[in-house]
DNA sequence: CTGTTAGCGCTTTCAC
DNA sequence: GTGAAAGCGCTAACAG
């Protein structure tokens, strides 16, 4: 790396790399941009050695200042555990970074009033925000970062916003019929937070299913989706247990097996139990619990497609399928 | 919210403000300043007045390539599954966020040229980053920013560099001291990344607190950290099996319980096995196992200390001590 | 295709 | 204490 820069301790701008390569600023400008712009093949090698000669690098915000517009995508959670879904943000955070554009991470959590807190920062001018958290509708969250270049990931979507939506029915219908088959007549359904939005999908979702393959859900239990409040629910059913144990988290799942195991009780032989959203097992593997999930990949590639070219999503959104995954439990 | 920007479709500017309240453009840039500048109590109210009715917002763009500086803190890691310390990080996230700072999150990843990719972007003017990758030394992360303000977490620092340094030698040396007393005379040690300087360090100082306590280490078998790693480890293990197994991470131990498991041995009855990192237990109550960690408190509070002010940091920086966190399995 | 000219919105001299 | 004016580095508009 042999770099001078022209003047001393400061980095090389655009105008040194026009002066180096005898050609005018907005030249410059034309030959380094990467989309396509008028420039002679000669000048374009010109600038470009010109460039590397000075080790030139653009300042990302004076181009942000004169097109309004930066290479920042705003990644919106409610909690950090959010991300622990590692198969999902992972490949999702590197595909971000591979367009050339970084993540800011809002964490929304209990902060109030998040719209101060955003007016004034970079965020606000962020090239698309991804709504995982449920803080918001998509109206707000379009007026919270000044774009409409929103991609909402939670349910709250309206008729403008571009959306993935996890079809989450699916899955467990196929849950449903498959814990039938194993002769289930009774279930305890586990829940988490009653006030999301996907979580008050999913329940509903549960009853249906159970209903229509002729399961009796003798027993609901509200949790937070925690591995603790699921052994809280296990207290709550061990009196009367169901033949199944349906929870809408794999983390409650566990805490259920292990509060009930504490009694002797032991999936599948006791009786059977049910995750939610099929978490790699790697650190799990103990419990090796039957789950609901859907293909992460596909996910990741929805999102990224959106990134690239905003304006040529799907009007209708994307549906992702979610499907049964049978392990040991259940 | 009622916000009618002078210009339709526009933000307001310092200079509507400027307008509206009767002053220059300055003075509304001083009155608006956080830091105590010279301005008349009686225009400095006529301004708040006036940027509330008109809504106005700063562009932190515009002042970033004044002042060439930007409220944005790297946080640069080398895999996503670097945040699943929740307890460390999302207090983290909400500290930078109550700074009026906001986290931009690199993944070092296996992204090759890290220095081109962040050269040109926002990254690059950040006002400060916190190293927890290992992927470079504390001179060329200070390049890499075109900042000095840079917090190395990962060991590899130099003596220019701020840092802040998980003492682990403490606590495995209380770990080994443990062991000793409950009879423990040989070990095995499964060990994570060889590459990482703080993986590096931590093995040696396994052996030394071993050797200083008489546990003679028998057997040391390398893994990745993961729980994976941990159950082929079990099996190379299982036919001596020592006295203890040490492991570098939890998620190794949990991986050689369930491994050992297999062929009925189980911790404590017919061998202790220890942790590292003390993840909190929510998810994990299972497996309970003796560990070591640190305060996470601490070390939040040390870091928004630094990103508070950089300068008053110590020069020689912080260190947080470990200690040894006894549990079911040793 | 090229170069000149205006800004983008803010901060910062520097005279007054 | 105040305001005019000069940038920060870049892109876009507009003549050539």
């Amino acid at each position: 790396m042999i770099e001078k820069p022209p003047r001393a301790g400061k980095r090389p701008t655009i105008a040194d790399v026009a002066r180096l390569a005898g050609v005018a600023p907005a030249i410059v400008s034309r030959a380094l941009s990467p989309s396509r712009r008028p420039v002679s093949l000669e000048k374009k090698e010109r600038v470009l050695k010109a460039a590397a000669e000075l080790g030139y690098h653009q300042n990302p915000l004076a181009r942000g200042l004169a097109t309004k517009s930066i290479d920042l995508v705003a990644v919106i959670i409610n909690h950090l555990s959010d991300l622990s879904d590692l198969d999902l943000f992972d490949p999702l955070l590197e595909g971000i970074q591979s367009l050339g554009k970084q993540a800011i991470l809002i964490r929304v959590g209990r902060t109030k009033r998040i719209d101060d807190f955003l007016r004034n920062s970079l965020s606000y001018h962020v090239h698309a925000a991804l709504v995982f958290s449920d803080f918001a509708g998509a109206g707000e969250v379009r007026a919270l970062f000044h774009s409409d270049n929103v991609l909402m990931l939670n349910g709250r979507f309206d008729a403008e916003s571009a959306r993935i939506r996890i079809d989450e029915e699916s899955g467990i219908a196929e849950l449903a019929r498959h814990a039938r088959g194993r002769g289930v007549g009774t279930a305890a359904l586990v829940t988490g937070r009653a006030s999301s939005l996907v979580e008050e999908a999913r329940v509903a979702a549960y009853r249906t299913a159970c209903n229509a393959v002729g399961i009796r859900l003798v027993r609901e239990v509200s949790g937070d989706y925690s591995y603790g409040s699921g052994r809280e629910a296990a207290a709550a059913i061990a009196g009367a247990l169901p033949d199944a144990v349906f929870c809408t988290s794999d983390s409650m799942a566990m805490g259920v097996m292990d509060g009930l195991g504490r009694d002797g009780l032991r999936p599948p032989a006791d009786y059977l139990i049910y995750g939610f959203d099929a978490v790699d097992r790697g650190n799990f593997a103990a419990y090796d619990v039957s789950s609901v999930g859907f293909d992460r990949t596909a996910l990741v590639a929805g999102i990224l497609a959106y990134l690239k070219v905003p304006g040529e999503f799907p009007a209708t959104g994307i549906d992702i399928p979610t499907r049964f995954i049978a392990r040991a439990t259940g």
